[in-house]
DNA sequence: TTAATGCTTCGACTACGGTCGAACTATGAA
DNA sequence: TTCATAGTTCGACCGTAGTCGAAGCATTAA
């Protein structure tokens, strides 16, 4: 009767509809107080503490203590992957995929997952990577090649840092809008927020939209281009 | 506040205990009668049939009606995928990770996820096509080469049939034993039925391990070999 | 020190959802 | 027809977990 793993206990942690606003306000990557995290949720500051130590004790969240502030972000990848699993699913099977606002267009062409850049402009990062030969995969895992290597360099890129740390340099991860792999893991990280650094992009705040400027495109275009 | 689709409606349904362990057991790719679940999740059938209607509802079983049974499978491959998604979490973040008992082994060298082959064989043999030119990773999607398509048609498997169907041909579904790759889509299905066909792998009944006998690997192994 | 802010703990209320017994429907067998 | 098996629906019970008010810590600012 018993046999794999307990999925119940996390499912029902993501399963309440305060803690999963949580969750999927913490998707864009930013670290939030709890504070932030209860109006986001739209409860009090009382039952945002009980639920973020719930999500915490089970793994989910990382906390940090910064002051008088107490910041969570998602725990790992992992986690972050599920949760656009979850909302691959249920923007698929959810009957009326919910009205497409006009942030939507935005979401779906460039925003954050956890801490990486999704969206079409995602896949169109990843995809472009991989056909100009940085970027090869290995049965299941990718790897950079020294093109690869020489291109991030270029880029502004300290890869020596990156390949120093313990988690993954490249993983793929699977947009729920797109249905379409993009690049995760700590150079999937990098590469965001050198984007950022360039001035090519800006994250829009409170949603996870990512904008890009003119030239910004323009440039991203020329390196990536399909 | 509400931004993305609504996680939380399906990871509540996946959160219930007697739900999870349902859902775990049709993780064998088998279609169970509503009994067999009730047993398999020990509770009575009343209990069974409620849970099993709002699995239903919630998109995530596909239920047929044959004579005065109800059989009730995995509603898809995204369904699957979500799953095994979360018992790699489950299994890495429960900090006791469950006890290896006898059969724990036995899944971890192979076993069923859905309806295809898992565990270190099925990432053998999704290495070992890749390795050998038969599949290619095309930016997202997997792709069969012409290679590929003589070496399945060689072993007996009807491609063109497969091709007609709706399901994606060859996908990457995530081991939470191995953490690797290994080929889903109807493909994969098909790879797991021909290997029963000829009698290299039987299911072990009410678990979710595969068996090879001893020719069948030797078999498996000159095809896959690493 | 006092005051203000950010968060946690306690306690009590409430409601939703899981559970099962019992009655009911449907299919198949004798 | 009658009986048996498979599944559903109804109703009632109960427990757990989410919720918030109020009080308690902890950290910073004045």
């Amino acid at each position: 009767m018993k046999e794999g793993p307990d999925i119940a206990r996390i499912a029902a942690l993501i399963g309440d509809p305060a803690r999963a606003n949580m969750l999927t306000a913490l998707m864009s990557g930013k670290a939030l107080t709890v504070s932030e995290l209860a109006s986001e949720a739209g409860v009090t500051l009382q039952t945002a503490s009980a639920h973020l130590s719930k999500l915490d004790a089970g793994g989910l969240l990382r906390p940090r203590k910064q002051g008088r502030h107490k910041y969570f972000s998602i725990a790992s990848d992992d986690v972050a992957q599920v949760l656009e699993a979850l909302m691959g699913l249920a923007a698929g099977a959810g009957h009326l995929r919910r009205r497409t606002g006009p942030k939507d267009a935005a979401l779906r062409k460039a925003r954050v997952c956890y801490n990486h850049l999704a969206g079409d402009k995602g896949t169109q990062l990843f995809d472009s990577i991989l056909a100009q030969g940085h970027l090869v995969i290995e049965g299941d895992t990718l790897k950079l090649t020294a093109s690869g290597h020489r291109f991030a360099s270029d880029m502004g890129i300290d890869l020596a840092s990156l390949e120093k740390g313990k988690s993954t340099l490249c993983r793929e991860c699977l947009d729920w809008s797109e249905r379409r792999s993009h690049l995760a893991g700590s150079l999937g990280r990098a590469f965001l927020s050198r984007f950022e650094e360039l001035g090519w992009v800006t994250r829009d705040q409170g949603s996870r939209a990512v904008i890009f400027s003119a030239a910004g495109e323009t440039r991203f275009d020329q390196l990536f281009g399909r």
